[in-house]
DNA sequence: CGAAAAGTTGATCTACATCAACGTGCGTGG
DNA sequence: CCACGCACGTTGATGTAGATCAACTTTTCG
């Protein structure tokens, strides 16, 4: 199921770090040498699997991904996606039960980080932990607008707002072709990120389409109307960038 | 607002390390020593507010304060609650805004932390760097259940779920007087929390204590029914306690 | 004691779920 | 190349959990 192949150009993580934390040739250096080889994982598989144990911290470097729980009766709560660029399981680094599921929704190129190498190299480094602080600040500030999506906004609001939040993600590391950009997901998967049942998430999105707020067709989207999807969302960027230094 | 006091003894932060990673004593003794004197902030005010710079780190002492953001139109959505020994903005060392403003249910006393400090600290012990560790992939953890709730449970779940959770977490800083707590939220808040209304927060709750599931009265509940409230929420202490080692 | 905050209850409304049927594109095997 | 199957999307009809509105009671607290 997993295949090897040879690690790729520029990565995203070194260009998502850049955002807010410029850093130099040999810290991005370090970053690199710290990865395993890449490994390959085909679109629509299991990469971990809630309560299992897992090893250590990994990057995406190419494709979506998603981590997902679900409740014994099958009900299924997708809890985020991870984006090229973005790390996971920082924090795991002993081996304990996985507090979620992971599935790739594209195909997918994953490195390992030697959780031990990263260590040290963090206690060299002030310049990356700030990037990794910040890294880590921006993944629970994600967690925590998801949590308000979920608990006061409704269907309309939830999707304008997990659009672009996506929007802004994929922007980071160069992946939107403004304002045009690959969506892999099914509007089922969508629901199930959003809290939705599929039918609503279907008519939400027809809705949406039909006001001129985004044009969406075979797992491509078009943001028509930034203004007004931001507006309606009640979205705010610079939560997103965390950029401003007060 | 802020007044000064002297710290108390033996400390909710040791207590709530301890169960997954017990310490030595110069380990808890530089714990102790990076944390700044203890202030006191009264009930029902600000500790910080969503947008605003904050400075560094802090501890949870004493009390029970939560996390919220809210809308432009005035809705809001808590997003968590900290309880005596729960850390807050590890990362936020460097001053930016705040991604949540954070408020106190109780009197409260918190006590700084110096990022630096704490930073070369971490460099120096692995067995705190562990320690810590294991308490974001909590609070992580924590933060997804939350979502779960949100997205795929209903109103009687969801509160079922969420008093399990405060029920553990606080057993664990010991201050459960079994299986009896106190809970310093109103109705109101809890909705909040819950993402549901005030009025049907009340009929869900009056629904509980009916079947005999909880006791709640004046700000103090009782877990009447354990097993069937951990039925009813679908709930996996596991991933709460977080102790099993693969 | 009085006022404000919190809790309670009933009536009504609505956003979203559920059920069911059907359409459409696409990959696979005959 | 067609046919079949299957995943996905679409649409209508109907059901329901929870929101909203409004009144009232009880508790808390200065």
């Amino acid at each position: 199921m997993h295949t090897r192949t040879t690690p790729s150009g520029p990565s995203a993580l070194a260009r998502k770090i850049s955002i807010a934390n410029p850093l130099g040739p040999d810290d991005i250096g370090a970053l690199e040498a710290i990865q395993s080889e890449t490994r390959s994982v085909p679109a629509k598989s299991d990469i971990l699997r809630e309560g299992r144990a897992f090893d250590g911290p990994i990057v995406l470097r190419s494709g979506w991904v998603y981590s997902w729980k679900s409740l014994s009766d099958g009900r299924r709560q997708i809890v985020g996606f991870l984006l090229p660029g973005d790390l996971f399981g920082l924090f795991g680094h002993f081996p304990k039960p996985a507090p979620v599921s992971l599935s790739s929704l594209t195909p997918v190129e994953i490195a390992d980080i030697s959780a031990d190498a990263l260590n040290s190299l963090l206690c060299r480094s002030p310049a990356l932990t700030a990037a990794f602080a910040w890294m880590i600040e921006r993944d629970m500030t994600e967690l925590q607008e998801h949590v308000v999506r979920l608990g006061r906004m409704n269907a309309r609001e939830r999707t304008a707002h997990l659009l672009l939040e996506l929007y802004h993600r994929l922007r980071a590391v160069g992946l939107v072709g403004d304002p045009h950009f690959r969506l892999p997901l099914s509007q089922v998967e969508l629901s199930d990120m959003l809290g939705l049942s599929g039918v609503h998430m279907n008519r939400t999105l027809r809705a949406l389409r039909r006001e001129g707020l985004i044009d969406l067709q075979r797992r491509w989207i078009t943001i028509a109307d930034l203004d007004r999807l931001k507006l309606l969302a009640d979205f705010r960027e610079q939560a997103f960038l965390g950029l401003r230094q007060s």
